[in-house]
DNA sequence: CTTGACTCCGTACCTGGGTCCGGGGTGTAT
DNA sequence: ATACACCCCGGACCCAGGTACGGAGTCAAG
């Protein structure tokens, strides 16, 4: 089964390490091309679509979601892209992880704060982080 | 309408600066205790329900989940609760926080490392940010 | 007494990124 | 030929934290 003709979508999720189900719904999301199908209807993939997959992995554990996947994956199709729009694209996605990083951080500081008013000693009466979270 | 037999809904939603139907949902959830009915079924809110709410809110910005503020709710109602308990959950979540940020951390570093690959002059093909993503 | 704003309830819908289900067809090794 | 793994598909379900809908009842003001 396996050889000249392609790889079955089992294949390509072993190699590519996601599931079946996860090829399918990138397929339908566009962000996978439609396989040729065999005489019996089975996805046949070239063996390029292993590095599809793993592309689309890497972006997104860079933090770009699927849509943002899609886009770009739309941009390299467009040959008379320009190399500024994907760097846009980055440096968007980067200012947005700092934005984040910057937020998680002040929830940190301020979560830190209450907590050090607390030497986890006694009963919950009085108890001096619920303090801090009811008061103003 | 307002007055001594309590708060509407509506009223408290603009206090406390949510949505009725967050009102509702925390009730369903169990976060937000159920408030007495009038005769005509309508929630009449003790005042306490705002700084409640706020609580809520508060707290959810400090990056605890509902049902994690379920939990802690649950810890206060109990008077024999340490204070210890309410700390450890504390901990757990400025570490959980401190985790995310160590993500994030790496992503952008990560991200920031392709972006500086390419100088934003020509076109896609052969666009560096690319090539680093479908690359290994 | 009517109008408009408010409230009730159950249920469905939304985002994102999948995962699972079930009933059917296929591929292959023994 | 039969067992077992694999594949097909559409649709339902999952997480969280809400938001929207729609028909019915209620309240307050003019």
């Amino acid at each position: 089964m396996t050889g000249v003709n392609g790889l079955t979508i089992g294949e390509v999720a072993k190699q590519a390490e996601v599931n079946i189900e996860t090829l399918r719904y990138y397929e339908r999301r566009g962000i996978l091309p439609k396989p040729p199908r065999s005489r019996t209807n089975y996805r046949r993939y070239p063996e390029t679509a292993i590095q599809q997959v793993r592309f689309i992995k890497r972006t997104q554990r860079l933090g770009f979601s699927l849509n943002e996947i899609a886009d770009l994956l739309f941009l390299r199709k467009n040959p008379q892209t320009s190399r500024a729009a994907v760097k846009v694209r980055a440096e968007a996605k980067l200012a947005d992880i700092e934005a984040k990083i910057q937020h998680l951080t002040e929830m940190r500081d301020a979560l830190a704060h209450v907590t050090a008013l607390c030497d986890g000693k006694g009963s919950i009466d009085g108890c001096p982080i619920l303090h801090a979270l009811e008061g103003e």
